[in-house]
RNA sequence: GGCGCCAUAGCCAAGUGGUAAGGCAGAGGUCUGCAAAACCUUUAUUCCCCAGUUCAAAUCUGGGUGGCGCCUCCA
């Protein structure tokens, strides 16, 4: 598989530092708010990236933090007059809602900065000693000079940057490009001990701590926004580098934005869509469907008319699935004549590509077609399960067609049972048994118990 | 000022040297008790403009026009 690496603005074929294993670290949300549609591209997008990986036979550890503690999140906190943590832990529960409904896999892990300033306070620790850091005035910052490599992630010379820095009078740095790594505390705000005094953790050094302690000091694919460019990735790759004289990431990965009316969706424009809005008016689907339908790292221009072509284009997938299992049921047993390994192979040349999901898109329509023709003819029961075998695993691996009903397999069994038990009362033992031998077959064990009859399925 | 991205049909969007994927919307047709769904046909002689390279350019080069982003918290 090739992916486009910002590092070096290429495209590259990924060789990962184990063999048959990939380890992903995804910046995930500073949980003071809902996240909103902005958000939601490269959570949707590296869902995707993780699923292929998984698909294609490797070992994902894939890795995505909450930002607990911060600037926003105390601001937060003291508009709402509640703590930091309950801000956290309530926009946390808010992310897990949307998160689930757009089919988001849980990531390996989900370390919290706030469970990780161990971590944290021994690699500033390691930088303070090797001189890459300095304390001033209860701060403690990087020294961005004297990491030799600073820029090569953003393409920029430090001097280039320096001309356009802002420097804010109010910090006690060396240099205008230092960024700090541990904040001294302020009164009444959260604050851990540290041998520089009580503080809390510098935005960006949280990401390096954990993707080390979760992954290792050299992690292969690094993913998020393209806005974490400067300074965020930057400043990550500079202080774990530092610390560790290790490659830090191989490959880094950057989504585009979401723009509305062709700006850039952002809190200060006050443009933004929450993922929540959205949702209630054309429900999950269609946004993960708009943010994979063109390739990551080009811009999408969001405006209702996109999402409703997104839910319309959807609707055309799960009539196709609904078609297909109807068809199975009534289909008669067979030969198995149907072939469609060449809508994977087309699904695997689009994704190997840089992630190339409006091809890999482009497939699943085409297996799509084809299967309804299929379904205009007259299929074999063996066909139909092939067809729904590869549309499945296809949809699957973007995670689209997700809001299937279980094919009413729950009411099926429930009425068997009522069958069954109806049955026995009549001392009719030989339907009775007919009935469980059935049921035994689609997979279903009845336990027979005071309160009635329990099944569970396979 | 430095760095970078983009421009393909009514809309969305792939394609980066071999003669324009896919989806939405529209039109016509087949099927159907009606209706869905599905299927077929149709909708860009052409890819912002100009010049160049080439047997061949949406694709490469140069120039222009228009739009956007990063350099400051942001996905």
């Amino acid at each position: 598989m090739k992916i486009y690496n910002t590092l070096t603005r290429s495209k590259q074929e990924l060789k990962t530092v184990k063999e048959g294993e990939v380890g992903i670290y995804a910046c995930g949300p500073t949980v003071y708010n809902f996240i909103h549609i902005g958000n939601a591209r490269p959570l949707c997008v590296f869902d995707v990236l993780r699923r292929y990986l998984e698909w294609r036979g490797y070992k994902v550890n894939f890795v995505q933090n909450f930002t607990d503690i911060d600037d926003k999140l105390i601001k937060k906190a003291n508009e709402e007059g509640i703590t930091v943590p309950e801000v956290a832990e309530r926009y946390i529960g808010e992310f897990w809602t949307d998160v689930k409904g757009m089919n988001i896999r849980e990531a390996t892990v989900h370390p919290r900065a706030t469970e990780n300033i161990d971590a944290i306070l021994s690699i500033i620790e390691k930088l303070v000693e090797k001189g890459f850091a300095y304390a001033a005035n209860g701060d403690v910052y990087f020294r961005a000079k004297k990491f030799n490599d600073y820029g090569k992630l953003s393409h920029q010379p430090l001097e280039d940057l320096e001309a356009g820095a802002r420097i804010d009078i109010a910090e006690h740095k060396e240099n205008p490009m230092d960024f700090a790594l541990w904040k001294g505390a302020k009164p009444g705000e959260p604050s851990w001990p540290s041998p520089w005094g009580d503080g809390r953790p510098g935005w960006h050094i949280e990401c390096s701590a954990m993707s080390q302690r979760y992954i290792g000091e050299t992690i292969d694919i690094y993913c998020g926004g393209q806005d974490l460019i400067f300074p965020h990735h930057e400043n990550e790759i500079a202080q774990s580098e530092a610390a560790s004289g290790k490659n830090f990431a191989h490959y880094w990965m950057h989504n585009g934005y979401i723009n509305v009316d062709n700006r850039k969706m952002s809190k200060s424009l006050n443009n933004f869509f929450t993922v929540r809005e959205v949702a209630g008016v054309y429900g999950y689907e269609p946004i993960r469907y708009l943010m994979i339908s063109s390739h990551y790292r080009s811009p999408i221009n969001y405006s209702a008319e996109i999402i409703e072509q997104s839910r319309n284009a959807l609707d055309r997938l799960y009539n196709c699935r609904e078609n297909l299992v109807f068809r199975m049921k009534s289909a008669e047993s067979g030969k198995k004549t149907a072939d469609f390994s060449q809508f994977v192979d087309e699904f695997i040349t689009a994704m190997d590509d840089d992630l190339n999901t409006a091809d890999a898109i482009a497939a699943l329509f085409n297996l799509t077609r084809e299967i309804n023709t299929m379904l205009g003819g007259n299929p074999t029961k063996e066909d139909c399960e092939e067809a729904l075998r590869v549309f499945t695993e296809l949809s699957g691996v973007l995670g689209l067609v997700y809001n299937v009903k279980e094919d009413n397999i729950d009411e099926q069994v429930e009425e068997m049972i009522r069958q069954r038990t109806e049955a026995r009362k009549n001392r009719d033992f030989a339907t009775a048994d007919a009935i469980r031998d059935k049921l035994k077959e689609m997979g279903i064990t009845l336990e027979d118990t005071p309160q009635g009859v329990k099944w569970t399925r396979a």
